[in-house]
DNA sequence: ACGTTAACTTAGTAGACTGGAC
DNA sequence: GTCCAGTCTACTAAGTTAACGT
């Protein structure tokens, strides 16, 4: 072993023991929100048209609701109903006695005031609004950095998360409940024995020190909603982030050299006499030609109703003997992830497809699809197949396999570098859309579209218009430029707007930080000369960082 | 063997920021 | 300089997976 301090470099290629993440950890705590400050006396909460002066705890979560009184989320029942029920815990008894119905609560005022927070804000001088972007950044000077095997590093999120009302997604069952102030005695810390221990807030003291080098977390709390626990830790750019990312692909690649002989057992497992194997077949099957997750069981009433592959219900497919000149189809409608719909209608193989109708005989459509398997068994076979594979391996392969086949369909020597960032984004596309990236359309997304193809009109008339010059000019080498920097503008501006209609709903920055190895891309940068500034901007650079280090135009995925 | 929990990755969105048009 | 549209970043919810405990 080297020892600390002495060698840097080779420090930095020191492998740790099993488990082991490292050996050094100081940092300064977590920054926590400022206290509540109480509204002035002259706003006023008014239950049944009378003015009530609220004690400070119950004014703070009332203020929660004012501020988000022009959100939908307070149309909602459950949301009222959940709010109501924890503001009322806020209360003191007499409070409590008082405020029993949620529409008899005038929050107008408050809400008035919050809103012109906001306008004042916007309306600071330069001068103001550079004072708090310095206060900001004695804020991240203090706790945003942490030292860690002696590199200081960018910590991810180092502020606690502030009260507020719970927003979950989809029709989730907690919305609108009060997610609590974190105490410094709800926080335990993880740093090294011997570092600076990081000072809670004066008058206060932390939950636990702890001294635990085999996880990545610099501070944890349990969050009172769903109970989970929050964690402090580094940045994606910190060299911790980055060797799992790089490792993270290292397994997707070598899943690449035995997907062929995986895809084999998996076809010949559709024919087993074991239900539990077929059923494990086919869920292997969609995992691998949809990418889709692998869809652990929720506790039922805790979460919004979501599932994955291994959690479909019969309810969530409808198979088609014959749809729209196929055979075989598979029709999915089900909400997956954060609650965004997965619809599709796939052509499957006839195996597949008898076995799905006998996975459906006799059931309901509440009923588990896969009622034999669960994550545990499929991750479990998965592994004995492979060392470190699991069903979400398949989705980083196959989104990165599809970058990398895409972009040697999609690209044209001779293009030139607008070209080249539409056939990009294109590849990156066809990723997002098998990853089921979505996006809401923009708001301003027909405005900003007319806008474009009227700045693309008035380019044209300017072209002809120089045209009709170099003509009138004999070939002079001025207008003859000038048609030249027309026509290009014009070309580029033809080409974004098609990008843009493409990208609608579509959300490429998902899978570009998540599915797709950065070497891809560098590598394609490098071969076709396009700038790489052109396909990441600063912090994706940061975060990738290490394979814009070791990659050169010949990689290969 | 099983359910539970800790730890870590993946996800969409709100709002801050920025830079070009006027 | 101001405004606005597009981009970026921070935020935190919602997944996956391995380890743990019974």
């Amino acid at each position: 072993r080297v020892p600390t301090g002495i060698c840097l470099d080779l420090w930095e290629e020191e492998k740790y023991e099993d488990g082991v993440k490292w050996k050094f950890l100081e940092h300064n705590g977590p920054y926590f929100p400022p206290e509540y400050q109480p509204v002035p006396d002259s706003v006023h909460f008014y239950y049944n048209g009378k003015p009530v002066k609220l004690s400070p705890s119950a004014e703070e979560v009332a203020l929660f609701f004012a501020q988000m009184l022009d959100h939908e989320y307070t149309t909602k029942k459950v949301f009222r109903e959940n709010f109501l029920k924890d503001w009322r815990m806020e209360m003191t008894p007499e409070e409590r006695s008082l405020i029993k119905h949620l529409n008899k609560c005038d929050f107008g005022e408050m809400h008035a005031m919050h809103k012109a927070k906001v306008e004042a804000r916007k309306n600071m001088t330069k001068e103001e609004k550079q004072a708090v972007k310095d206060a900001n950044q004695k804020i991240v000077d203090m706790f945003g950095y942490c030292l860690l095997d002696h590199h200081k590093e960018r910590i991810g999120n180092f502020k606690i998360e502030p009260p507020g009302l719970f927003r979950g997604r989809g029709e989730h069952p907690k919305q609108g409940m009060l997610k609590k102030r974190i105490q410094p005695e709800d926080v335990i810390i993880n740093c090294s024995k011997g570092s600076r221990v990081p000072v809670p807030p004066a008058g206060h003291h932390w939950k636990e020190l702890r001294h635990d080098n085999t996880v990545t977390w610099l501070a944890s709390w349990t969050e009172n909603v769903q109970g989970s626990i929050k964690y402090i830790m580094l940045n994606a750019n910190s060299k911790l982030k980055g060797e799992k990312d790089w490792e993270k692909y290292e397994v997707a690649r070598k899943l690449k050299t035995c997907v062929d002989d995986i895809r084999y057992q998996y076809n010949q497992d559709l024919k087993s006499k074991q239900m539990s194997t077929r059923q494990r077949a086919v869920a292997l099957y969609f995992i691998d030609k949809l990418a889709l997750r692998a869809g652990n069981e929720k506790e039922e009433g805790e979460t919004a109703d979501t599932v994955g592959c291994c959690s479909l219900r019969v309810e969530h497919i409808t198979l088609h003997d014959q749809l729209e000149g196929n055979e075989c189809v598979v029709e999915f409608d089900f909400l997956g992830k954060d609650s965004i719909r997965y619809y599709n209608k796939v052509p499957v193989i006839k195996k597949v497809f008898k076995n799905l109708k006998l996975f459906m005989e006799n059931k309901e459509p509440g009923d588990d699809l896969f009622d034999r398997l669960n994550t545990q068994m499929l991750n479990k076979h998965l592994t004995s197949l492979m060392p470190g594979l699991t069903a979400k391996v398949f989705r980083t392969y196959n989104a990165s396999i599809t970058l990398q086949q895409q972009l040697k369909e999609l690209t044209n020597k001779g293009d030139n570098v607008a070209e080249m960032i539409l056939s990009y984004n294109r590849a990156n596309r066809a990723v997002a859309i098998l990853c089921n990236h979505q996006r809401a359309p923009p708001k301003t997304f027909e405005q900003s579209m007319a806008n474009l193809q009227a700045k693309i009109d008035t380019r044209k008339e300017q072209l002809t218009l120089a045209k009709s010059e170099l003509k009138q000019a004999k070939k002079e080498a001025k207008s003859k430029a000038a048609v030249k920097r027309c026509e290009d503008h014009l070309l580029k501006m033809e080409l974004q707007a098609t990008d843009k209609e493409e990208n609608k709903q579509i959300a490429l920055g998902t899978s570009k930080l998540n599915y797709l190895d950065p070497r891809i891309s560098v590598a394609w940068c490098k071969k076709f000369g396009v700038p790489l500034e052109k396909i990441y901007n600063k912090s994706q650079r940061d975060k990738f960082a290490w394979a814009i280090d070791m990659t050169d135009e010949e990689f290969e995925f």
